[in-house]
This record gives C-alpha cells, structure tokens and sequence, in this order.
DNA sequence: CTGAAAGCGCTAACAA
DNA sequence: TTGTTAGCGCTTTCAG
C-alpha cells in the first residue's frame, strides 16, 4: 500500500499561489476574487488534491452540519427502513449523519447522546425502546434538539406511528372474519408503543366485540418467538393468534409448520409491521403496514425546519397512519 | 422544549475556577494537578456540565479516533452481521464509527470517501461489490488507510470471504445426494465475489463430476428474484437448484411454493450466505455459512494494527473460511 | 479585489 | 504544580 499525497491545507496553497489564506478561503466559499487569481488557485487545488478540513471549518462554526442518528441495533428491519428514508433526505439536503449504536442498552444510549454533543451535531435522531426518568431528562435538558423515534414521551418532540390505532385495526379484522377466541402474543410493557398500545387497541376492539383472549409474554427475537410457540401450540385452543410484531408472527409460523399445522386452516396468524419477511413465509403474513421510510424523510424534514428557525421550542408530535395489509395467513373460521 | 444549558468550554472552567486553561487540560488529560484544584475543578465541572469539545481536541490532534464505514444499504443483512462484529470490537475499544451509505453507487462511494478523509478519520473500511478503476485508484492514493471488505483486489488491504471454496462445498453436496441436473442461479460477473467466486468453484466442482449445468442470472432482491422463478421454474428441469446467495434462495422458495412445487421432492434448494432468512421458511434452506461478525471482529483489530503500528505499507489480504449447513431444502436423489 | 489579524476550543512545549 | 504562549486549519471582520 503505498503512502497517498500528503495532507496539504488552506495555507499551503496559499503560499503556493503567493495569495493570502483569506483569499483562498474567499475563493472557496464565495468565488470573489479576480479571474485571475481564480484561475491560478484552480489550477493548484486540483494538482495538490486539497480538501478543506471539515474538523476545522466546524471547529469555526461551532456546528458540524450533522445530524446524529442513534439507533438500536444494525439488524432491525423497521429501523433500517426508516435509515433509508432518512438517508434519502439527509443526502438530497447534504446533511451527514452521524450514525451510533446503542445496542438497545439504555446506558450506551445516554453516552451515545453525549458523545454527539460533543461532536456538536446539529440534532439528534434517537431511537429508543426503553426510556427511563433519567434519560428523559438528559433529553429535555441537553443542549441540542432531540426528536425521538417510534415512541412518544411527555415534553419531548417526537414522530411515531398509530400503534393504538393499528391494533384495532387487526383486531377489528379478526372480528370480522368471525374468530372470537384469540391468543395475543406481545412483549413487555416496557416497550409503550408495542407491549402497550398494540395491545390495549387489539385488546379494546376485540374485548367489545365479545371475543375471548389469552396472552402469551415473548421477546423481540424471531428464534425465541420461534421457541417459545413451540411449547405454547400444541395446547392452544385459539383460531386466531395476533402477534404484537412481524418477526414474532414468523417465529409463531415456523414453529406452526414444524409442528405439522397448516396456516390458515388450523389457525390464522397475524402480525405489526408489513416489512418483507411476512412475504418470506408462505401463505405470506396478515399485518399491518407502517410507513418506516416515510417516517424516515418526514424526521429529516421536522429536523431541518428545527434547525434553521431561530425559535428553538417548537415542540413536534407527530403519528403517522397505518395500514391493514390482509394476506393468506388470515382466513374465515 | 425548554432550552438546555448553555454550551460551557474549557476557558469557561479556567476563568470561574480562576486557574488557566492548561491546568484544566492538564487536569481533564493527566490529571497531575494539587489536590485542591482538583477539587475545585471536579465540583465546578460537574455543576456545569462541562464536555470537552471534540472537534477541538480532533483539530489539534490532527485526526479524530473515528473510524469511517461506508456499508452499500441499510438493510444488508450480511452487512450487518459485519456491522455487528465492527461494532462489538470498536466499542470495546473506545473507537468511534462513522458510518456512511453508499447505496451502492459508485458516485457516492467515492464522495464518501473524500468525506471521510476531510473528517479526518483514521481508516476507512469500505463495503464495496463494484470497484471500477478510478475508485481503485482512489483507494491506493488515499492518504488514510482503506480497508475493502467481501471482494478482493489487488494492491489493498482487504478481509473477505473463501467464496470459491464455498461454491466447490456446496457443489460437492449436490454431488454428494447424487444430483446431475443442476440450475445455478447467479448474479452479473461485476460482483466478483459472487458473481465470480462462488459460480466457478461450483462449476469446477460440479462439472468435474459430470454434472449438467444450466445458468440464470438474476439479481440481488429477493423480489426480483421471485419474479424470474416464477418464469424458469416451471419449464425447469433440474434437480436440483444452487442459488448465488441466502435471499435469491428464499425468492425462489416462495415462487416454488407458489406453483405448487414441494421441496426438497420436486428439487433440492440453497444458498449462500448463512444468515437468519434461511430459517424463515419450512424447511430451513441449506447454505453455506459465512463467518460475518469474526471477519468485523478482525476489521477493527486489524485496523487497530494499522494505526498504532508506523509502519504504513502493511498490506492485508484475509480470507475467512466458511461452513456447509445441511438444512432441510436439500436432499439424495 | 486583497491581506492582516483575531479567534473557534483545545493541547503541549517551555518557563517559572 | 502552574501559567504563558503558540498553533491545529479555517472563516470573517476590517482596513487598505
């Protein structure tokens, strides 16, 4: 591997081209210099390669032209949809992002949020499951905006989805298709927008509607849904299983087909989310699509708005709708 | 949104702590101050809030312990299986990453990575299927260590995969169940770990034992994928099917299941790759298991090498081994 | 149109 | 142990 160019700055090609630093910086940014210096500084920035060091020109501005983006893990198919909406955006507006991992682990999180003020981004993005009093706090009180993700929380600005309104969505489907013995399948109630809302949406339609329903406390993780259904199953006595999200839904699929049951003749099965694996199983899986990417681009949007008005406290709260998606696990008793 | 504190610098700690800056930087870095001014600047610290500005501390430094990533999308599932072991390690290590999207175009490659050197990173670990010769040339006169991931290329560093050996394993399998009809079903030869790679150890392998070999090429989403099988499959007459990669295989298994087709009975089916969609569908497809998470683990180890060590021209060329998984999609003949 | 000078926030000689 | 000074690379008044 050979050694590149060495790293020339502002005021080499200044000396260079025999012109002052500010000349230079001038040219760079407005262009307002004569055609003559212009061209003569043209010509030396393309032979020595220069770019202007980002670190420096921040360091000036006391901003960074960044937006933090925290995420929860690498793997989670509804967060890397909303990363592609947000990417669209950020990159049409020539914003770089600052990606971290928080690992779902509130403590990397509160560093993670740390960790971008100091690099002075100009917002932060902040995914987050679990959120306790203390990083509540740290959110409200820090320095620079922050809009969290796919939870909504008191005094914070926030975009999420209508997760109440999605679980009375399917509810309302199960109804209809005339099952009135359910299994809801969800996870802690830690998680507000998906142990709590989903559920008490599902749980209000189908309560008034009559039908009788069991729960069953999982885990985010396909396998362990997967492991977990494998014991649940055999004595159930359900025709509809309701599965708080797309992956559990699969875990619950696979476990069914191992287990020798045929979906939906046996039972119907459905799940949150509408991301692709719910068209990796065959039937392809009832659920309810949520607009990750949009979200993804509207974050931006409400970032730059934050950003460039002067009025610091706008406080934004935003659901966006969802939208049933029937497909062939779901099916008339 | 009630504004937070406002921003506090090290002048700031100097002047209320009425000491001078480089006592306070001494007192933040080594920490050999008295005792009492300790005290004092712990307390004063700590009631303020007081963070340490990182493009300061990264300007004067010269560069700022961030490690730039350029990954092709946010929703590879093998990238992030790599991003996982990138991010386990580097955590460890107190390294930041700075992760950028190239969404797979060239362009946008190569912004990123003049981007990265502008942000001073200290090496660049860069995704990469395509690479044209410009780029190739920017990777070797670049004045930061880059480090290429899944392919190989000549003259730069790079950690992949044996992506030969793999297709020769899984040809050996097809083999071994006494297949002679085969379909492999690849992707364009641009890609040359798998375009490449994989095809010719399976041809080697599999012509050798007089096996008929018929080719399809497709492309990467599993949605395309599913389309063209829905074409091929019927009028196939293979037994068995080798798809270049985990997803190519999942799109066919669903077009197969569709069409009525039983497998492995009508024809055995697998993959590359290894990673959880191969477990999203019954039976579970076999495939060839790619070690991602040690090769991200080694990224960043290596690339600690690269930056302690002052020897610059270390070239690296890895190429992890990878593992035959038997699942249920393939079977004798 | 151009240059001198100050300063963003921090670190690191070097003196005291 | 502490303070003074210079400087990382850039932008931005303010004079000329």
């Amino acid at each position: 591997m050979e050694e590149g160019y060495p790293m020339v700055t502002l005021n080499d090609i200044a000396k260079i081209a025999n012109v002052s630093k500010s000349t230079v910086s001038r040219y760079l940014n407005n262009g307002s210099v004569s055609e003559k210096t212009k061209n003569k500084l043209d010509k030396i920035i393309k032979d020595t390669g220069y770019q202007p060091n980002r670190l420096a020109q921040s360091l000036k501005a006391s901003k960074s032209n960044m937006i933090g983006v925290i995420i929860p893990r690498y793997n989670s198919p509804s967060t890397n949809l909303v990363m592609e909406g947000i990417d669209t955006v950020a990159y049409r507006e020539g914003i770089q992002l600052m990606i971290m991992n928080s690992n779902l682990n509130l403590n990397r999180t509160k560093n993670n949020i740390k960790s971008l003020e100091r690099q002075k981004v100009e917002a932060i993005v902040l995914f987050a499951t679990l959120i306790d009093e203390d990083l509540s706090e740290q959110i409200k009180h820090s320095n620079i905006p922050i809009i969290l993700v796919g939870q909504e929380l008191r005094e914070v600005s926030f975009l999420t989805y209508q997760d109440y309104e999605a679980g009375r969505s399917i509810a309302q489907h199960a109804i209809d298709l005339g099952h009135r013995k359910i299994l809801f399948v969800g996870v802690t109630e830690e998680d507000h927008a998906v142990g709590v809302l989903r559920k008490k949406g599902f749980y209000d339609v189908a309560k008034k509607a009559g039908a009788e329903i069991k729960f069953v406390e999982t885990e985010f993780s396909r396998t362990y849904s997967y492991k977990k259904a494998l014991k649940f199953l055999p004595e159930m006595d359900a025709t509809y299983i309701a599965a708080a999200t797309d992956h559990i839904a699969v875990g619950i699929f696979n476990a069914g087909m191992e287990l020798g049951f045929s979906i939906p003749n046996d039972f119907s099965l459905s799940g949150f989310g509408g991301y692709s694996v719910t068209q990796n199983v065959f039937p392809n899986i009832t659920t309810v699509s949520y607009p990750f990417e949009d979200l993804g681009k509207l974050v931006i949007q409400e970032v730059q708005k934050i950003i460039q008005s002067e009025i610091e406290n706008r406080e934004i709260r935003v659901k966006l709708p969802v939208e049933l998606t029937i497909q062939g696990s779901t099916k008339k008793i």
